[in-house]
DNA sequence: ACGTTTTTGACCTTTTTTGACCTTCGGGGC
DNA sequence: GCCCCGAAGGTCAAAAAAGGTCAAAAACGT
């Protein structure tokens, strides 16, 4: 194979895909030694490859006993959700925009009454007290990482 | 599991729910001969995982005879969500403050597990990417409008 | 030759673990 | 009653154990 982030990749993903519910927990000092290269390569693999966009989760804990753990996020059940997260998305968003988003995702039955509550809540911008160039961006970031969580839940 | 503050952890809470009243009471330097560490290692874990955020109350006392003793703290009503919006929190928020009022309201079963999804989500701190003060202050605006928000459609 | 992707390394942040030293309490002896 | 002693538990900071970031250098593709 051709380099090492592409040698990287293809081990961890037959780790992941061997792994019984799509869950890997890897350390990242180890791996880097495996593949005999230093520790900031993993992050560039993940960071690269191990993306949202293509369907996985990265989380990770510093400190004694860190790790750092690779989801895979099961895509078929929201792949509306996902499209919109990753296609229409910009990364900066208008009250109005957010809220037309929201309402059509209530109105998709992808949100119970609640959660449409709780979600135009956060986005209103009385709430996100910022300047305008940076409230929008926030704005899109939250609504992103709100949808992003319930994919997860999937 | 990954590290001893953890293997303590879910072995003291196992023991606090197990306990009748949810009130639990040890010796200090037993459970650190149990798990062949420092007595403050001990401490470490209830500093960390036992604060008064995620509903426990530590007590203890020195000398001969001397105890830890933990209990369970319980959050039932909606009442509680008014005193949390309005008086326990303040204008600022850590991530971990407010990690622990959303697991406890889920705890308590006024959240879903999509809805504390969200919530999570929405309060984490590369989602708020601001500089320290305006972050914390973001979070407790946040946290409280979406709490609102679920307030008034009871 | 130029833009893009990969590789590397110096430096940073977070979390846990450990140990030296301190405080409080109860009981016995005077 | 007062003092001392041993038996708890408490504090704090240093060291250790992870993982993260960022930008420069190298390699690659066209």
């Amino acid at each position: 194979m051709r380099n090492l982030a592409d040698r990287i990749e293809a081990y961890l993903l037959s780790l992941v895909r061997q792994a019984p519910d799509g869950v890997l927990e890897l350390q990242r000092a180890e791996l880097a030694e495996k593949f005999d290269c230093v520790p900031s390569q993993i992050n560039y693999v993940l960071a690269t490859r191990f993306t949202t966009e293509r369907g996985f989760l990265v989380e990770s804990r510093r400190g004694g006993g860190g790790y750092i753990r690779i989801s895979r996020l099961n895509l078929d059940a929201g792949d509306e959700l996902h499209q919109l997260i990753h296609r229409a998305m910009g990364d900066a968003m208008s009250q109005d925009v957010a809220l037309a988003y929201i309402t059509r995702l209530q109105e998709a039955g992808l949100l119970t009454p609640r959660e449409t509550a709780l979600m135009t809540a956060a986005v209103h911008r009385e709430v996100l007290a910022l300047d305008l160039p940076a409230r929008d961006i926030l704005r899109a970031s939250l609504l992103r990482a709100m949808l992003l969580a319930l994919l997860r839940l999937e």
